[in-house]
DNA sequence: GCGATCCTGGCC
DNA sequence: GGCCAGGATCGC
């Protein structure tokens, strides 16, 4: 379940990425190639420079020097392997870049639940998954009188809802969701209409800073994650609710409930969130 | 705004 | 054998 933090970590992992050329591309029958196809992703591709490695929420974007992206999320289970010399493929393995000096860039993903799409526009517009994010929520440019407008738009959302909204802002999955409502001591289930601006202000501050530290964790293994050079996250052990069902929070302060909200499983301390 | 849906490995 | 994980979309 990668997140910004986690998705954040790939991206650093994957730096060496910058600088190659891409000599061939494979895709598996399978690959989830969304709203465009192999071939065109081919011609973007093929040839070209890797320029750089950009991060929008959860979307990972791999910039060549003719202006075209390579555009990956990696939904539930997906992963970047980035290796210096030929290695079988693993099973799952949909998409792999082989650079002219034979390292490489192999896409994973059992679930086929992410999305590997291309833009051509820095402005995002040609990309369907693009152009409708919020701003990021490190990255973005956001104060907190903006955020807290961006908010309004959507009075009858949960605040769970509200924190997962990707059109709000972009980055927080279900765990930094889960924990930023726990640090801004909101319960999961208020309605943004109820929720004043100092509150929301507070939300945003909270993720601002549960996202930070995920990210100096390297993000949070609990089964799956590694990063793109096979490293595990450390931030597991910094969760106050994500997980802890019947148990006391980390710092003590409350005991953990599970509830489900839009068919997912929310984690807060009533005694704490109000 | 909500709920169904996609998908498969892991676990009971 | 059946349930669970859940990001994002789509239809209601």
């Amino acid at each position: 379940m990668p997140e910004l933090p986690e998705v954040e970590t790939i991206r650093r992992s994957l730096q060496g990425v910058a600088g190659r050329c891409i000599e061939s591309i494979y895709f598996s029958a399978l690959a989830p190639v969304e709203t465009t196809t192999p071939k065109k992703i081919r011609v973007a591709l093929l040839h070209q420079m890797m320029t750089a490695i950009d991060r929008h929420g959860k979307y990972l974007l791999f910039r060549t020097k003719s202006g075209a992206a390579l555009v990956v999320h990696l939904g539930m289970t997906g992963r970047l392997h980035f290796l210096q010399q030929p290695t079988p493929r693993p099973q799952h393995t949909h998409l792999e870049l082989i650079f002219t000096d034979h390292s490489r860039l192999q896409f994973i993903d059992a679930r086929r639940f992410s999305t590997i799409s291309i833009t051509q526009d820095p402005a995002y517009r040609d990309n369907p998954f693009l152009k409708r994010l919020g701003p990021d929520f490190i990255n973005g440019l956001v104060t907190p009188e903006a955020f807290v407008s961006r908010c309004r738009q959507h009075p009858g959302l949960t605040l769970k809802s509200l924190t997962l909204h990707q059109g709000v802002m972009a980055g927080l999955g279900n765990i930094y969701a889960c924990e930023s409502l726990y640090r801004a001591g909101l319960n999961p289930r208020r309605r943004v209409k109820r929720t004043s601006s100092e509150e929301l202000k507070c939300l945003l501050a909270a993720a601002r800073d549960i996202l930070t530290t995920g990210i100096r964790q390297g993000g949070t293994t609990l089964r799956d994650y590694l990063d793109g050079l096979g490293n595990r996250g450390t931030m597991k052990k910094y969760l106050q609710v994500y997980g802890r069902d019947g148990m006391k929070t980390l710092d003590g302060r409350g005991l953990v409930k599970r509830i489900v909200q839009g068919q997912r499983a929310t984690f807060y301390a009533p005694e704490v969130q109000k």
